[in-house]
DNA sequence: CGCGTTTGACCAGCGC
DNA sequence: GCGCTGGTCAAACGCG
């Protein structure tokens, strides 16, 4: 049995991937298109966050868009709805590297895999899967190995929870929110042409993320956001945070990232993840200090790698909330799913 | 028996 | 216009 579904039973068995779209109002899916492009391999080892899409988390963001829905919608709907809706509707994905031995990182969700697919250019296949906390939940995920280096485990988001998530999937969650209300406030008019690798973009959205562990990109279809766990940020690079030492790979025991992140960054209870969506106004001053504490607790966990996510994660929302006091990334999955 | 995974087929977007 | 590729579907299968 896989790793995830020992940890988490089927919690709507009713929940048949294939079912799913089809019994969900066509209404979400507005901006059905191209969602390929996935897994956007940065080979420096980063998160990148590819452009495409349709829906941003914080706005009409109600989550995955298939393309086959276009099909089952009115032409003349969807032409409309896209017409709109695509021009102002982003779906950012965050990716996570880590080295890792299991199949599957546990992230605090609950997923059942609904496809595998061998991806171009990648021996090892990709696999699908949908987030099955919440009935229709339309957060999807995608877990690939490296071709470069199969020790890589590389997890691509997409799409916002519609439904209450435990605290230690919250942190994951936020990400994904977070870096696509980022990108999607820092790239309405045009993603692509403003966003791109290190750009005044994503130096402006993440400025004190070290630009080997974090990086925005727009040269694919949708914006990705690539949080790198398999690399070691260097002191220059990490101009907040002190330098750690890189793991020599990513937790064995597998615990769960958004667990880790909850136990490191509640347990040092300078911040929250919650918090860090939340500083607004007081973001750019907490933030040495939360990236500090982020680094504490960091290095005070074991799990250093899949701590390191909780800092980036941290980071990566705080700074998003104070460039875009407006863009309230809720942290509360999909509350803000405005429709 | 229920549930999750596997896997081949199908569909749509994109590039040539 | 055609072929390639990615993403999803859904029946079959396996496991607890």
């Amino acid at each position: 049995m896989s790793f995830h579904s020992v940890l988490w039973k089927a919690a709507d068995p009713k929940i048949v991937p294939g079912r799913l779209h089809k019994t969900t109002s066509l209404s979400q899916w507005s901006a059905a298109k191209s969602t390929s492009h996935v897994l956007h391999r940065d080979l420096s080892g980063r998160i990148s966050t590819t452009n495409g899409g349709e829906d941003s988390p914080d706005q009409e963001f109600q989550g995955w868009v298939p393309k086959k829905v276009s099909k089952m919608m009115n032409p003349r709907d969807v032409d409309q709805a896209s017409s709109e809706t695509m021009s102002m509707i982003k779906k950012a994905r965050v990716s996570v590297r880590a080295r890792s031995d299991a199949s599957m990182i546990s992230d605090g969700c609950q997923w059942r895999k609904y496809g595998q697919k061998m991806a171009k250019g990648n021996p090892c296949p990709r696999a699908y899967y949908r987030c099955t906390m919440g009935t229709g939940c339309p957060v999807r995920k995608q877990v690939q190995r490296c071709a470069e280096d199969r020790t890589i485990l590389v997890t691509t988001y997409e799409g916002h929870h519609n439904h209450p998530l435990p605290p230690a999937a919250m942190a994951m969650a936020s990400t994904t929110s977070a870096a696509a209300s980022m990108l999607l406030s820092g790239s309405m008019p045009s993603a692509d042409g403003l966003i791109s690798s290190n750009s005044f973009l994503a130096r402006s959205a993440l400025p004190n993320c070290p630009p080997s562990l974090a990086t925005l990109s727009a040269s694919a279809p949708f914006p990705t956001v690539t949080l790198d766990l398999t690399r070691t940020p260097t002191s220059s690079e990490m101009p907040l945070g002190q330098p750690n030492q890189l793991p020599p790979s990513f937790p064995q025991n597998m615990m769960s990232v958004p667990q880790i992140l909850g136990q490191a960054l509640s347990s040092q209870s300078k911040f929250s993840v919650l918090d860090s969506f939340q500083g607004l106004d007081s973001a750019t001053h907490s933030l040495a200090d939360k990236v500090n504490a982020a680094t504490a607790a960091v290095t005070a966990d074991p799990n250093f790698t899949a701590a390191l996510v909780a800092a980036i994660t941290s980071i990566i929302g705080n700074v998003h909330s104070n460039n875009n006091t407006n863009n309230n990334i809720t942290t509360r999955n999909n509350s803000d799913s405005n429709t």
